[in-house]
DNA sequence: AGAACGATCGACT
DNA sequence: GTCGATCGTTCTA
């Protein structure tokens, strides 16, 4: 299993948040494998962003798992009803992190329907509407506050290069895609932060 | 103890 | 495009 290790988390987080763009995050639910490749991302960074929520070292209950070591998970709940699921990066006592926004479903999609409508899907079914929001990423792949604090480096909740890594054999078609920067979404309350391009997308290009 | 607000989503016009 | 849901976290007093 290629897992990406602490190192890699262990980095600059607008470095991390853009190579995590294409790789995959995986969830291990009851023995099944649950994976989508991930097609957005955005970096929050204590230090210096007004949009993050340990902002100026800022350490509170909620915003402690962002002080960990690199390569945790960091979820929280916004807005009373969503889960959102961040990856913790650069040295324990900094506190930033990756928010996932979007991926696309790779493996055990028919699971991550089920988990996100319930018995009450959606008159059509839509497909890319299913992991396309930070919200319905935790919703589909069963992630809350139970799993805050996970270890990434572990066996449970993981990023990883390749497909192959949690048994998808078939290869897929090289596709010409680039990365977007742009504004990061829902921070306009966060002054000069608001304006930073820390929202990074994966698009094919036309 | 109480108030304000939010790194979203889905329903609706 | 607008808008309400919904509740934990945080800050103020």
């Amino acid at each position: 299993m290629a897992i990406l290790s602490r190192d890699f988390y262990d980095r600059d987080t607008l470095t991390v948040a853009r190579e995590l763009l294409g790789r995959y995050v995986v969830r291990v639910l009851d023995g099944h494998f649950l994976a989508g490749r991930i097609t957005e991302t955005e970096a929050y960074i204590g230090r210096c962003d007004k949009a993050c929520h340990a902002y100026g070292y800022r350490r509170t209950e909620r915003t402690d798992p962002l002080f960990m070591e690199p390569g945790h998970a960091y979820i929280y709940l916004i807005y009373g009803i969503h889960n959102c699921l961040n990856f913790v990066t650069e040295p324990a006592g900094e506190p930033a992190a990756v928010l996932l926004r979007a991926v696309e479903p790779v493996c055990g999609e028919d699971i991550m329907y089920h988990l996100r409508y319930g018995e009450a899907p959606p008159s059509q079914y839509k497909r890319r509407n299913l992991t396309n929001g930070p919200g319905k990423v935790c919703k589909a792949l069963s992630l809350t506050r139970a799993q805050n604090r996970t270890d990434l480096t572990g066996k449970l909740l993981f990023l990883c290069d390749s497909p192959s890594d949690f048994g998808i054999s078939a290869t897929l078609s090289p596709e010409t895609e680039q990365i977007i920067a742009g504004p990061r979404i829902g921070v306009d309350y966060a002054e000069e932060a608001k304006d930073f391009l820390w929202n990074y997308r994966l698009v094919r290009e036309v």
